[in-house]
DNA sequence: CGCATCATGTAAGCTGTTACATGATTAT
DNA sequence: ATAATCATGTAACAGCTTACATGATGCG
């Protein structure tokens, strides 16, 4: 179960409520996993009962920030260096990828033309993150993950992009 | 749901048994989409019902292959080129890549090493079936999908190098 | 004959989605 | 005022995992 290990590392990135969490997994996220707040409420509930996370403030509209414990850190470095990782995968645009080359040219083009404009969107967005993070506005520890996205998101544009032109 | 799609998309490719889908999940599809044989039987039962899939033969071990069939293949394309596609993304490993930033330097270097190795036996498999497929061997139209593969995990591959030779 | 593999299924429990429900605060 | 956004929760249902269960066939 790795939702309980994403929201403990967002919280040992900072500490949050569940409303934030909620766009963080929908912004930083979002490539490797999705949570909803109605997901995400119960399991911080529960982590709180396990005593991982605990409320560090209650702000405005009966807001309650939570931060991590130091098992909740126990915890989060077990899974990410002890813990066998699970290394399958559910993406759908991967099988959608993967099945393409079934479709007649007309709409395998078609397709590819979808694909591409997500992708340049993607790229934008993760270009102009670098940028910030360059300009100083950001912390840097997690400059080389933005590196990685957008390495992998030009490598998947540009093989769109020769299939759109071989008539892939 | 695609798992009822990702179905359809092999069985368009050609006529299996819910075991042999079972073992396509297990090796094509394996980077996209998981689905174990508890879950891949009662599908078969409820498309046979819906009328997109059918047996077409029975053999030894009481096996039915089942084929595709034309309002299964509709359904198919539908999916693949109409509906609005979901790129909500499950992947732990993203998730740990993400993360790891927070851990130690020593533990950073295991996970890097251990995620190298790993994505060296999958170049490995995936370079020896794009070896296949130039030898004739198989099947030429999923040839970019391979290389695709092949692309994607190379960079993974260098990135993770990088990370290893900069300390980071 | 016994073991590995092929082959299909079901059941219990957990995870995730969609929809319902409510209230607080800010901006127009 | 009232609409948008912030903020938290619950309930019903669908999807997925793990474990249980059984039988057929081929190989040594």
């Amino acid at each position: 179960m790795s939702l309980r290990h994403a929201i403990l590392g967002l919280l040992a990135r900072s500490p949050s409520t569940g409303y934030e969490l909620t766009r963080k997994f929908d912004r930083s996220l979002r490539t490797s996993w999705h949570a909803s707040h109605s997901q995400i409420y119960p399991e911080l509930a529960k982590l709180e009962r396990a005593g991982l996370v605990e409320v560090v403030s209650r702000g405005a509209r009966r807001s309650k920030t939570y931060g991590i414990t130091d098992s909740g850190r126990e915890e989060l470095r077990h899974w990410l260096v002890e813990a066998e990782p699970d290394r399958s995968q559910r993406n759908e645009s991967g099988v959608r990828l993967f099945l393409t080359p079934l479709l007649d040219p007309a709409d395998r083009h078609a397709t590819y033309e979808r694909d591409l404009s997500h992708v340049e969107v993607e790229l934008d967005g993760l270009e102009e993150l670098r940028a910030q993070v360059n300009a100083s506005e950001m912390p840097e520890p997690f400059a080389p993950q933005i590196e990685l996205g957008i390495r992998i998101n030009t490598v998947i544009r540009d093989w769109l992009r020769e299939q759109l032109d071989n008539g892939g």
